[in-house]
DNA sequence: TGTAATTTGTGCGTATGTATC
DNA sequence: AGATACATACGCACAAATTAC
């Protein structure tokens, strides 16, 4: 049932019904309306979450995540990039929000670079 | 405490404690081991799980991840790749394990192509 | 200014279902 | 058949921070 209202918020927000930085229904609303616990409620969140959809603000709300303007870094000739989740530390170091993955980038001199996912764009 | 337990089983992890592969004990044992509701385990795996740095099988049990081989995709003149979070359709389609991101390459002729962030390595 | 209401975070317990061994 | 283990769903309570009055 909790992937029932995820699938449904997301089509809201997909859709643009919710609009980037429109707030939610509370937890409580969506559990009273839809007839559930707001335990499955939460979870349903949770899901989003972590596809970066929305973003929590407690105790003021859930929001749908606003799209970031993208700068690109250039990779040259020899680097490497991959991508994956950040560790809490790089979570709180670079202000990477939920559900947001990072980029490294291996340059060709053996130094690294982590970016945040949702800010840079890779280009050449 | 949740994050407690998280930061002690990621320790293990990436101390080499528990290897690539071997299994975490179940949730009640990690429950009656710490003392704690096996609701409070269970969201610390969750983050373990945001994290891609474990996978779980139910019912065999929760296993730390093995790193898969990277084949490297190559950026041309002109393209540019992103990374994000997939979206429920493309785990599926994908076969992508939770906790990882998707790399989007997007090409310059206008194309677009889509890999689990795991399995490839971008380079030029 | 201070109090109350709202909202999310965290934690506990319980029960049932389903798949594996 | 039975035990084990994870998934899902319900309930309740209190804490912390923000907002409203």
């Amino acid at each position: 049932m909790f992937r029932q209202l995820a699938d449904l918020l997301r089509d809201r927000i997909t859709s643009g019904d919710l609009a980037p930085g429109a707030s939610l229904p509370s937890e409580l609303r969506l559990a009273q309306e839809h007839g559930l616990s707001r335990t499955s409620v939460r979870q349903a969140i949770a899901l989003l979450r972590s596809e970066g959809l929305v973003i929590v603000e407690p105790p003021r709300g859930t929001f749908v995540r606003a799209v970031e303007p993208t700068e690109t870094v250039t990779l040259l000739k020899g680097d490497t990039a991959t991508a994956r989740m950040p560790t809490p530390v790089e979570r709180r170091e670079l202000e990477i929000g939920e559900g947001v993955p990072v980029i490294v980038i291996f340059r060709a001199d053996g130094s690294r670079e982590t970016y945040a996912a949702d800010r840079i764009r890779i280009g050449r």
